[in-house]
RNA sequence: GGGCGCGUAGCUCAAUUGGCAGAGCAACUGACUCUUAAUCAGUAGGUUGAAGGUUCGAUUCCUUCCGCGCUCACCA
């Protein structure tokens, strides 16, 4: 027998000793007056004289974390909301059969306790217990009590073992609560609608990424989880919903990283009348508000360095390109020659005889060499929050030409912080022949092989040929948003379940399933 | 997918050049009515991720596989 199953067996028979005491093993409820953060916060600069005068009556439950027991009498420490508040029990105080209950209990327990506050001889508050109610056992023993859990995939697998033992997860999680809070708060206060569009959809559009593919078995037919809500949302604003917002989860087949979970929560928001120079101030209005509204100032910590979030630069990808070029790559281009596929090329060249790693085919359009010419040079640069506007063409098939320039750039930003891309905007393009243009342009890159490169949509063009009115569209990643504002290095430790490889105990199952 | 690293008791970690697999916590028994990583005395707990190889002898060296972490590529 494992050490586990042993323990897991001196526990249940420790359960029947409980009952034979007159407790029930699985009770159904508790009628708790106080609730132990509370407590604490309430009482813990209250003086010892004063507790005793009047006396604070208390019924409070919590989770067994520590047990002093020193013969007759005995400390613990009750967990509740992320927070200890101790409980001394005293057979003088429980009685008999009262303390008999308390030697049976086991680190993990729940249990509520009656009793009033007082302060012990090192000034620590604590419940002066009268009466033990049992709640329910642990039957399976908690990892050690001074160094927790520590084992990155176990945490991960068995999130409630790591919650309950580490304190600053539960502060994550309920941080990554607050964010959705602000934001829902934000743009239900300008009138936004909140929707749900389909997160099953018969083509996957609205982003460049590969999805998953998943089957109908009624209808018989192959749909693929969404990779955005993109185009869903936009035959909404040329529905009459004018302002409308979804929060909720993309699927991407994609590798998975520190920066990347296949699953992961997006904000999408479109504001019709407005174009994306608009959504720039709209973006550094929110992020900011979403930054106080969590953590009570605009600054927070990353990677060891701070980020302001009150304060946004703004920088065009040419500027950027320019402004990071490095010096081995010879003199920085200039604005003029990102017009020029000889002198972009000769650019692409400059940077890889420089060394640095960039990927290159003659083949694709000079915008995406641009494009890329970014990402290698400059994106790991944008750590302050950063507004990076005016995007190629060949990349963008759902924004506007730029107004001023419109052969090969349109009016589209993406933000980036601490060097990773958390944002992405556009004025959304509206002309339905333009739209069908972009769409049969894509569909020469899937053929020559781009397998993310988007999928004609039929209705799309339809619901734009009904007339969408000049629009601003932008998505927020959650996830990362999150990260920034815990000071959480990856994805995973703001997911609460991440995708992981099935551990040994499901493959046994599963092995025993297809023997079946 | 490539590279680097890790996997030892329930948890956190040791183990010299290849030479009897250990500690703390948790558990169990006993003592203890203000402890706080409680203390003290004792007990039990292992297929060293899996399979194979080298060797008189493998936690240690080699091969393959599994899982995880970091990193690069792709992506948001």
């Amino acid at each position: 027998m494992s050490l586990d199953q042993k323990i897991y067996e001196q526990r249940k028979d420790k359960l029947k000793q409980i009952e034979a005491l007159g407790q029930p093993a699985y009770p159904y409820k508790y009628d708790a007056t106080h609730f132990i953060p509370d407590v604490l916060a309430k009482y813990s600069e209250t003086p010892a004289e004063q507790l005793e005068n009047p006396r604070v009556e208390m019924r409070v439950a919590g989770r067994i974390m520590a047990v002093r027991l020193m013969g007759k009498a005995g400390f613990c420490h009750l967990q509740q909301g992320g927070k200890r508040l101790q409980i001394y029990v005293k057979k003088d105080a429980v009685g008999e059969k009262g303390f008999e209950l308390f030697r049976l209990l086991d680190i993990g327990d729940h249990i509520g306790v009656r009793g009033y506050l007082f302060r012990t001889r090192t000034n620590e508050l604590t419940v002066h217990v009268d009466e033990i109610t049992f709640l329910a056992k642990d039957l399976l023993p908690l990892p050690e009590k001074w160094h927790g859990l520590q084992d990155v995939e176990l945490r991960y697998r068995q999130r409630y073992v790591d919650m309950t033992m580490n304190p600053e997860v539960r502060e994550v999680f309920v941080k990554r609560a607050k964010i959705v809070q602000s934001i829902r708060r934000y743009f239900d206060e300008r009138n936004f609608v909140e929707v749900e569009t389909p997160m099953m959809q018969p083509l996957a559009g609205g982003a460049a990424a590969r999805p998953f593919v998943t089957h109908h078995n009624t209808l018989d037919m192959d749909l693929y989880l969404r990779i955005a809500p993109e185009l869903y949302l936009k035959r909404l604003v040329v529905g009459g919903l004018e302002r409308v917002y979804e929060i909720n989860r993309n699927f991407r087949n994609e590798g998975i990283s520190t920066h990347h979970n296949p699953e992961f929560t997006m904000l999408e928001f479109y504001q019709a009348y407005a174009d994306y120079h608009d959504l720039m101030t709209l973006s550094e209005e929110l992020l900011k508000q979403v930054a106080l509204d969590v953590n009570g100032t605009t600054i927070s910590m990353f990677e060891g360095r701070e980020i302001e979030w009150g304060k946004f630069q703004r920088l065009s990808m040419r500027e950027a390109i320019t402004k990071y070029w490095p010096e081995e790559a010879g003199a920085k281009p200039e604005m003029a020659e990102f017009s020029d596929r000889a002198k972009v090329e000769d650019m692409v060249r400059r940077l890889q005889n420089a060394k640095v790693s960039m990927p290159y085919d003659p083949k694709e359009p000079t915008g995406r060499a641009i494009a890329d010419m970014f990402e290698a040079v400059a994106e790991e640069h944008l750590w302050e929050p950063t507004i990076l506007y005016d995007f190629p063409l060949a990349i963008s098939p759902l924004s506007k030409n730029k107004r001023d320039e419109p052969e090969e750039w349109v009016e589209r930003f993406e933000i980036y912080v601490a060097g990773m891309e958390i944002g992405n905007a556009f004025s959304e393009l509206n002309d339905p022949e333009e739209q069908r243009r972009r769409f049969e342009q894509q569909l020469s890159e899937r053929a020559r092989g781009d397998e993310e490169a988007h999928q004609m949509d039929e209705d799309y063009i339809r619901a734009l040929s009904y007339g969408m009115p000049p629009t601003g569209g932008e998505g927020i990643g959650i996830d990362r948003v999150t990260m920034l504002l815990t000071g959480s290095p990856s994805i995973r430790d703001v997911i609460l379940f991440p995708l992981l490889r099935p551990g040994k105990h499901e493959e046994e199952e599963e092995g025993a399933e297809e023997q079946q």
